[in-house]
RNA sequence: GGGCCGUUAGCUCAGCGGUAGAGCAGCGGACUUUUAAUCCGUUGGCCGCGGGUUCAAUCCCCGCACGGCCCA
């Protein structure tokens, strides 16, 4: 399925460029400026001090579009900070040039070099001397007005994408600078970039399915990382006190507008620190990254203010389930009216789960969605949270806290459990979990207690949502328009 | 996994039981200061795939594929 005439048309005129000895894809010429920096230095400039700059200019992108006049035409060439208004004369160009010129498509690579001037609309133009074909290219490009819409289409050839719409790309300039601004907070608070496995005998760290691979010459079964916890644990037990790590985690679960199999997590872990500390923490930068963004702590996601300014809320489980759930005390104590309610409000509890995963499932259900601003919710029932020490005042919650913000869960953060004994014990009750039938259950990792057995200070850790984060900061509706190449069904033809 | 929606020219979209339309891009022509340039002319379609209903299907029905949104 080739769009045949518009392809022939092309290889007609590569055959003629071909003829008169243009090269189609030489490599020898370099750019010596870009379209930002033209404009941002000479962007005030008025016409008579240019035309005394005797200075050229060179600049080299897609031709993106032309308006002829038959001896003369302005074109706009791309390049990756912006656009730039060429002027094209039969008169100033050599008759190779033009002759090339007069071959080139919308979506070509091309070089020019000339002097800047203005048009009688005032204009910053670069009158163009010399020209050089970079780079043939011999489909077409998508609408110049509307661009690209088919969501199929950008999501599967993304350089279409990025190449006709700037807010894309724009997108995923923020991604990166959003990503900078992070590993430049931890490295100020002292904290060590670190790499872990991708690969692992044990997925561990997290609740979730993972995807499974095979070594052949170990003939090792081997699971992609869901989570990088129990590696980063290591190497606080090792005295990097410490650590972060920026990378993706793989999870075997479903896709929708908020989850894509792979994503990008950081985790951090804090010596010394408890999760009240990582609170603050995650306050202060997020609010780092928001200064740095809009300048400022306040701005809009998907049509909804939304304030950054510390302190933000804070609420155990336990009050947003009275609170905001609207479940009587006597319902968070007793298994039966537990599920009773669970069942009401429409989520699925079985008889033989534990109080604390029932309890958790209404959370997911009723309240997470209303909690827009952002909100720290607290205190987990241990059930759910096998890693996570519990809590002095009550054995049967943990120290632990989700981020929630526009309804979505941000990050999750807890002191780290560091006691080898009670880690044990957990893992025995995960264990029993996995027999029940919960195949996301945690596995047991003696490799990890006896590395607690060496002791392990008194850690808090985090881990946050790096995409969710971007869709946050990018106003972005769906997971799939911050990841450049989100996973999508492969097509058979 | 379930529900709803979409798939028509390279792109953006109309059409809707009677055999295919527009704009942009392309091609030919005019044009040396345009800004989605303009003006004249013009090429281009297995109407996602497979069945069915019908004298006749892009249109109605069923299935499939891919995608989107919502739900689990």
């Amino acid at each position: 399925m080739e769009d045949n005439d518009l392809l022939k048309v092309r290889l007609e005129k590569i055959a003629a460029l071909k003829a008169a000895g243009v090269d189609l894809y030489p490599n020898d010429v370099k750019p010596q400026n870009t379209t930002a920096q033209i404009m941002a230095q000479f962007g005030d400039t008025d016409s008579e001090t240019l035309a005394q700059l005797t200075q050229k200019f060179s600049i080299a992108g897609r031709l993106m579009a032309v308006r002829s006049f038959g001896k003369a035409a302005f074109v706009k060439i791309q390049d990756r900070k912006g656009q730039m208004q060429c002027y094209i004369a039969k008169n100033i160009l050599s008759e190779q040039d033009f002759f090339i010129f007069k071959k080139l498509d919308i979506g070509d690579i091309i070089y020019i070099s000339g002097k800047l001037f203005r048009t009688k609309t005032n204009e910053l133009t670069v009158e163009v001397e010399s020209l050089r074909l970079m780079a043939k290219s011999i489909h077409p490009l998508p609408e110049k007005w509307h661009g690209l819409t088919d969501i199929e289409t950008r999501y599967r050839q993304r350089h279409l994408d990025l190449i006709s719409s700037p807010a894309v790309k724009e997108i995923f300039y923020r991604r990166s600078l959003i990503i900078k601004l992070m590993r430049q907070f931890m490295d100020t608070h002292d904290f060590l970039e670190v790499e872990t496995p991708m690969m692992q005998p044990r997925a561990g760290g997290a609740v979730a399915r993972p995807f499974k691979t095979h070594h052949n010459a170990l003939d090792q079964e081997l699971y992609l990382r869901i989570a990088p916890e129990l590696y980063l644990k290591r190497l606080v037990t090792g005295g990097l006190e410490r650590v972060y790590e920026i990378n993706r985690n793989f999870r075997n679960e479903g896709i929708s507008t908020f989850h894509n199999p792979e994503f990008t997590m950081m985790e951090f872990y804090w010596s010394y620190a408890t999760y009240e500390d990582l609170m603050s923490f995650t306050e202060e930068l997020f609010g780092f990254i928001a200064k740095n963004i809009f300048e400022g702590l306040k701005f809009t996601y998907q049509g909804t203010e939304i304030d950054m300014t510390p302190p933000w809320r804070r609420l155990t489980v336990k009050d947003a389930l009275l609170q905001i759930a609207g479940m009587d005390p006597a319902d968070l104590t007793d298994s039966t009216k537990a599920i009773a309610f669970a069942r009401k409000a429409g989520c699925d509890a079985k008889e033989t789960d534990p109080l604390g995963k029932i309890l958790m499932a209404i959370f997911d259900e009723v309240v997470e969605k209303k909690l827009v601003q952002p909100t720290f919710v607290t205190q987990y029932p241990v059930a759910v949270s096998p890693l996570s020490r519990r809590s002095n005042t009550d054995p049967e919650f943990v120290d632990r806290f989700e981020l929630y913000i526009s309804g979505r869960e941000i990050a999750n953060a807890f002191s780290e459990l560091n006691d080898p004994a009670d880690q044990r014990d957990r893992f025995v009750q995960q264990l029993k979990e996995r027999e029940a039938g919960d195949d996301e259950a945690h596995e047991m990792d003696e490799d990890y207690i006896r590395a607690l057995e060496y002791g392990m200070p008194p850690t808090a850790g985090e881990g946050i949502g790096i995409d969710r984060l971007i869709m946050l900061f990018t106003d972005s509706a769906s997971i799939r328009d911050v990841i450049l190449f989100p996973l999508l069904r492969t097509k058979q033809e």
